[in-house]
DNA sequence: AGCACGCCGACT
DNA sequence: GTCGGCGTGCTC
């Protein structure tokens, strides 16, 4: 058998096993065997305890997935292990999870539980007997706040401490937003007091929940949460599709409220970009509870904490990114998937999940609703609601009294263009300042110029190492390729004829924003990147700037147009509309169109109405007119009719088995082989999959690397599920060691 | 993936 | 004479 990672775990526990199933952290898909020696765990030898074992000449921290009398080698030359490292297993939610994701995805389970495990656990720490502090008010509340007079941050704390009268612990007060050092000051002026204690599992919190009232639903919300409230026990999958300040996020502040109020907890999943001070300040501000918040910033051990207090129960709202799906729950009561549409639930190597599908599976297993919210659903998410699988909950009203702004389409032919600006949305850029508005202008693409050209001979910058082009950066001036970051001077002369007529071909955000800093001299221009904002206090600065309302310019990429509330906007610019139009990759209509209904929602949000204005060399384009006319919808609804005509998405399956080699001929003579052995064992099988290729990759040079790749597709899932576990078992011993190959289940892209 | 072993090129 | 390039084999 191909795929027998998982069968192990079905022996469960033995009280005095012969073997041990252990998975081990490599790409190798297959279990491993030991023998138990020493002291046996206080609970027996079940799944899911950690254990140091001897691997080649190394020791690694595996899981035991199972334990039995029995191991395809011989008994007599099974290792013993090293040790265990746990008495209890690990969660065993978090193990079906992690099982569950492993097999659907084809990869490893060893490194799959590596890969939701925090770093310390990985590394083998110990994940009990573990203290924390508890602090309590020194002395009387009054007291302490007038020594405090020129200290507000630890004045706002101390009332903090003083709330509790049997003292508050360092989690929570750090998920309020204060600091170790805050409270350090507190300590060192004798106002607390701090004592140590053992961690406990946690007990259900207590009322009241919130610390600020809920705001009044309209109708439609209403509805909605009546809706959810109604399927708060059993499996209920629910898609909340509304438009952008139509309220989704006090729906979910008042579902998490009720599910709190049956002492449960509640997931919260948010795009990588979405994770903002402001998102987390909303949720801490309106309950009185620790909100736990998972992204890229922490340090091992806060990492930790978070997914020891999620486990115990401790922390009752969990707020995180893609990876968040692995916090263990001890009472699991909500799973909340906010932009469900974001491309950014979808991990893009190694471990190639979708957190948003992993929440949907995950919630079926443990009973709970889970609720998928957008403006702009994912096709797949709305064809599951028209289905009726998943229940539709719509919210069609705004909070402010204007219509949600219509997207004028403005033709870019033959019309001479400043920074990618043309005279009249120049124009509609100085009225909407004149009145005192902001102005979004926004290009995705970073950099001065999206490329350099001779103007005599029609030399194009290239990269040395892809099939790309290079992009013209200014500051400071050099050529860089965003597929492989390679750099290079930018030429005084072309490079094949000699002539100094070098010219920067279109605009990025750098060239937008000196041609508006040169147009409009006296309004700040803000542009934000990821070169501009490559410190995290440089972006929090020009937030706070823009922020205060002054009429000013920002141009961006995607980085703005997402999460960030700019409720001075009154217009929108987009530059090109263009990119996702004929793009190859089937979901680029899909993706853009989601990406220009979320920047246009970026304008008039607060009691101003707002203009878009959306620059295009296609302005008869019927889909972009449907999308400007009729709405997301509209244009959703028929692209799933095309899906559906061109045999793709939602209505197939998708695997993409990726192969990447020095030389061309190698990557496709690998892929090739991969689609013959495929073919004949689909036949042979008689399974309605179809297999594809080889194909080049629409780049097929990248970083020097020659990329071929084969697909597989089929109606039932089961049957791709299939092909694709055959057809990774064979690659993984046959495919030689120069052709790297992956395996893409359910890909976002074919690239 | 790591990590070793093993067999051919340019160097102190 | 060796340091070191990466092909290939193995991990219970």
């Amino acid at each position: 058998m191909v795929d027998s990672q998982g069968d192990a775990a079905r022996d469960g526990a033995s009280a005095n096993p012969r073997v041990l199933h252990v998975a081990i952290p490599t790409p190798l898909r297959r279990l491993f065997d030991y023998r138990p020696v020493g002291p046996a765990p206080a609970q027996g030898w079940q799944p899911g305890l950690r254990v140091k074992v001897p691997f080649g000449r190394r020791q690694l921290v595996g899981i035991v997935v199972g334990a039995s009398d029995e191991s395809d080698w011989p008994l007599d030359q099974l290792k013993p292990i090293a040790a265990h490292l746990d008495d209890a297993p690990l969660p065993e939610d978090w193990q079906w999870l992690c099982r569950f994701t492993a097999r659907y995805y084809q990869h490893s389970l060893g490194d799959t539980l590596h890969h939701a495990l925090p770093g310390p656990l990985r590394q083998g720490r110990p994940l009990e007997a573990r203290t924390r502090e508890r602090w309590e008010l020194a002395t009387t509340l009054d007291s302490a706040q007038s020594r405090l007079a020129r200290a507000p941050r630890q004045r706002e704390l101390i009332a903090l401490v003083a709330q509790h009268r049997q003292g508050v612990v360092t989690s929570a007060i750090t998920a309020q937003g204060f600091t170790r050092a805050q409270l350090q000051a507190l300590l060192d002026k004798q106002l607390v007091t701090r004592t140590e204690e053992p961690v406990t599992a946690g007990e259900p919190w207590q009322a009241p929940l919130t610390a600020e009232p809920s705001l009044s639903l309209n109708r439609e919300q209403s509805t909605a949460l009546a809706a959810l409230h109604e399927g708060l026990d059993r499996f209920h999958p629910c898609l909340l599709h509304g438009v952008t300040g139509s309220g989704k996020t006090e729906v979910y502040l008042q579902l998490i409220e009720g599910v709190l109020g049956h002492g449960r907890q509640a997931l919260v999943l948010v795009p990588e970009i979405g994770l903002t001070p402001q998102t987390l300040a909303r949720f801490r501000k309106r309950f009185r509870v620790p909100v736990v918040a998972l992204h890229s910033g922490l340090t091992d051990l806060e990492r930790l904490d978070a997914w020891e207090a999620a486990r115990s129960g401790r922390a009752p709202i969990v707020i995180g990114t893609r990876s968040a799906i692995f916090t263990p729950l001890a009472r699991p009561g909500v799973i909340i998937v906010d932009e469900e549409h974001d491309g950014s639930f979808k991990q893009q190597d190694g471990l190639r999940y979708h957190a948003r599908d992993l929440a949907i599976a995950r919630a079926h297993h443990e009973s709970i609703p889970i609720l998928l919210g957008s403006a702009t659903p994912s096709l797949e998410s709305l064809a599951q609601a028209r289905s009726g699988r998943y229940r539709h909950l719509r919210l069609t009203q705004r909070a402010s009294r204007h219509a949600p702004a219509k997207l004028e389409l403005v033709d870019l032919r033959g019309r001479l263009r400043q920074g990618g600006l043309i005279p009249p949305v120049i124009d509609a850029i100085r009225q909407a300042l004149a009145a005192e508005g902001q102005v979004l202008v926004f290009i995705n693409r970073r950099g001065f110029a999206p490329t350099l050209g001779c103007h005599e001979c029609g030399w194009i910058a290239e990269c040395r190492h892809c099939d790309s082009r290079m992009t013209l950066h200014r500051h400071p001036p050099r050529l860089v390729c965003h597929h492989c970051e390679h750099q290079a001077p930018q030429p005084d002369a072309c490079p094949a004829c000699g002539s100094a007529d070098l010219r920067p071909l279109g605009a990025g955000t750098e060239r937008t924003e000196e041609t508006l800093s040169t147009l409009f001299p006296d309004t700040p221009v803000y542009r934000i990147d990821r070169d501009s904002t490559r410190r995290k206090e440089a972006f929090d600065a020009l937030l706070t700037d823009i922020r205060r309302g002054t009429p000013s310019l920002l141009v961006g990429t995607q980085m703005l147009a997402k999460g960030h509330h700019l409720p001075h906007v009154t217009l929108v610019v987009v530059v090109n509309a263009d990119a996702g139009l004929y793009a190859s990759d089937f979901r680029a209509l899909e993706q853009s169109a989601q990406l220009l209904i979320q920047v246009a929602g970026r304008a008039g949000r607060a009691e101003r109405p707002g203009r878009v204005l959306v620059q295009t060399l296609h302005p008869d384009d019927p889909n972009l007119r449907l999308l400007a006319d009729s709405g997301y919808d509209a244009l959703a609804y028929q692209l799933l009719e095309e899906r559906r005509l061109a045999a793709l998405p939602p209505f197939r399956h998708l695997a993409l088995a990726r192969f990447e080699a020095a030389s061309e001929s190698d990557a496709n003579d690998a892929a090739g082989a991969a689609g013959e052995v495929m073919r004949a064992w689909l036949v042979e099988r008689e399974l309605p999959v179809h297999c594809l290729g080889p194909v080049p990759a629409p780049m097929e040079r990248r970083q020097n690397r020659y990329h071929i790749q084969l697909m597989l597709s089929g109606e039932r899932r089961s049957a791709l599920h299939e092909a694709s576990a055959w057809l990774a078992g064979w690659l993984e011993s046959n495919a030689t060691r120069k052709v790297r190959w992956s395996l893409d289940i359910d890909p976002m892209t074919l690239s």
